[in-house]
DNA sequence: TCGTTATTTCTAGTTTATTCGAAATAACTA
DNA sequence: TAGTTATTTCGAATAAACTAGAAATAACGA
């Protein structure tokens, strides 16, 4: 992973917001949610909501496929991972407690 | 750890300029870097260096110690634990991979 | 005390992010 | 096709972040 790449999912996760809806993403577990439950629980208008997803999409940290009318986000945990390892690996070494 | 807590660390991190930083700070190993080291290393202007610098030791990802006309940054491990921890423990359940 | 080195704080310009209403698009149902 | 629901895109306002020069502060050595 480079750091940039590494750099723009830190981002995305770095907002309130966004890793508040990376979050209930997470424990909505493998099924995922439709945008709609997500607004719902969150209580953010649409198209911020939109944009913040859109954000975590862009940096592939969730992905989302549509089911007719509903577009479900699932979290990318391959991506997580990756991002996760990222942070050991590069940024953890030489650490006493790591 | 707080979520806001979490954002504002990830937020730090989210930045390609203190990522590097840090990263650098990683490398450096327990010892850490004088910042104008860093900044020799870097090539960043003082001023934003030290922006940036301030911003990691807001969240407490960084600590710095003066030694005399010197101001040594360290990497705060037992922080980045526990951010690395959060991202597992809050944001990597019931992941198929995790 | 004066000069030098190391670093921060101040200030301001520029860029980027956030927010959300309104309008547009997508997909279904009658 | 018309209506309805789900979601995005557009647009524009406000806020925040980034950058870096210049001035200020801190610590040392002569």
């Amino acid at each position: 992973m480079k750091i940039s790449e590494a750099a723009k999912a830190l981002e995305s996760l770095g907002n309130e917001t966004r890793l508040g809806i990376f979050r209930t993403l997470v424990r909505a577990g493998l099924d995922g949610l439709p945008v709609g439950r997500l607004q719902q629980r969150l209580g953010i208008p649409g198209s911020t909501l939109s944009h913040h997803i859109g954000h975590l999409v862009n940096c592939k940290l969730v992905t989302q496929k549509r089911e007719g009318r509903v577009l479900r986000c699932t979290v990318n945990y391959a991506k997580m991972n990756a991002l996760v390892a990222y942070l050991v690996k590069e940024c953890c070494q030489d650490a006493g407690g790591c």
